[in-house]
DNA sequence: TTCAAAATCACCAGTTTCTGTGATTGGTGG
DNA sequence: CCACCAATCACAGAAACTGGTGATTTTGAA
């Protein structure tokens, strides 16, 4: 069975191009090329591709919603980023919408074919450049802010953790098998330790700062 | 210049092949091969690679806990962790710790070249099911959980953007220039919108739904 | 225009929280 | 042994919050 390919490229030489190396690759057929993505529906619909390799940078529908369209509508197509840009934002957008792969537009011919392959087979195909600036926004992402060293107790935590989740001290009480006051003096202290004066602010700093 | 790449790999006969790979790969020099990391700095020291091929699973200092420490010591070095893990938890540390690459064991000898090329480079070389998982867990962590529609009008969001910052009903209605009874009402339509009874909960759930 | 929702203000009663002061117990380290 | 800290409990006044009712004005949509 062959990989069916479509394309979504405004510019007309790449186009023609890629469609020309597509359909001279043994196990690949480019079953539609399209200059633009504002007759999706119609051009999924003829061409009925296991791939589709889709340019950011389009005339009216964006690269970005074609491939939020076609995951909803087309559930199994898988999506193939191709685009001249690899800044984060639009690597973070495309990937969110739910590309599959990230390929920069100078990459050979060869590794484009690797990847049609890969992304049919359900990998992840990236550029080197994109995929390290994946990583980097994914690190960044889930780095804790700890310049301040929160030295909380075990009970400490405990209580601000069920502050977090919106009990009262009197519940807290009951779940901890302690007395209101002590959970009272917990909490003061607590305060103290986040620099803060109410529990709105408590809670606030101890969800950013992933205290709990 | 040739590639300089040292190897941490308990098993000796896959450390044996792997040493023999690259010393048999132009271009390539393997510049040591140690079981474990638990002498990291004086082999690193003697080896002085530049590229690191890391096992996660060690007996002693484990594979993640090394590439922190090379990440400290040895800013340059790149690091391709290398293993038979690809669970999400495994990985989520790897990328974290500092690990410019991740490779499963299954990966063939052609490709383990050239994903050390592309370290070196500065690149980030994955196996499809690894970079897979990274984009869903990428996904996974910028998703807006929107199942509930919340309909706050401009003003709620305003004073819910204002309890989140931990300020009393009175500062706010000094803010926004209204009452205290006001900044009361409005707070309970928030509750009553966002099914919550206290203004913790409400803080708590405003920050995990990204209303503000 | 007419109706609904939003925004505003007010009063009230009860509850909860904030803050301070003070005290006891048990464990740790010098 | 003594100083110190975490954890516990208690009292108490002031401030803040919760929840209910009711009312007016503005605004936007039907």
């Amino acid at each position: 069975m062959e990989i069916r390919v479509a394309i979504f490229e405004d510019n007309n030489s790449l186009r023609k191009s890629l469609e020309l190396l597509i359909d001279s690759t043994d196990g690949m057929l480019c079953t539609g090329a399209f200059a633009n993505a504002n007759k999706l529906v119609e051009s999924m619909g003829f061409s009925e591709p296991d791939v589709v390799l889709m340019d950011i940078n389009m005339p009216g529908i964006s690269g970005i919603e074609a491939v939020q369209l076609i995951r909803e509508k087309f559930v199994t197509t898988q999506i193939l980023m191709q685009t001249v840009f690899d800044d984060n934002d639009k690597i973070f957008a495309a990937i969110c919408a739910g590309a599959s792969g990230y390929l920069l537009k100078k990459t050979p011919p060869k590794k484009i074919i690797e990847a049609i392959r890969e992304t049919y087979l359900g990998g992840a195909p990236m550029t080197p450049s994109v995929a390290v600036k994946v990583l980097d926004m994914f690190r960044m992402q889930s780095a804790i802010p700890k310049k301040e060293f929160i030295n909380l107790s075990e009970r400490e935590k405990e209580i601000l953790a069920w502050l977090v989740k919106g009990k009262a001290y009197k519940a807290i009480a009951a779940e901890c098998f302690i007395s209101i006051d002590t959970v009272g003096t917990h909490v003061r202290h607590v305060y103290k330790k986040l620099h803060v004066h109410s529990k709105s602010e408590a809670v606030a700093k101890a969800i950013h700062q992933k205290l709990v």
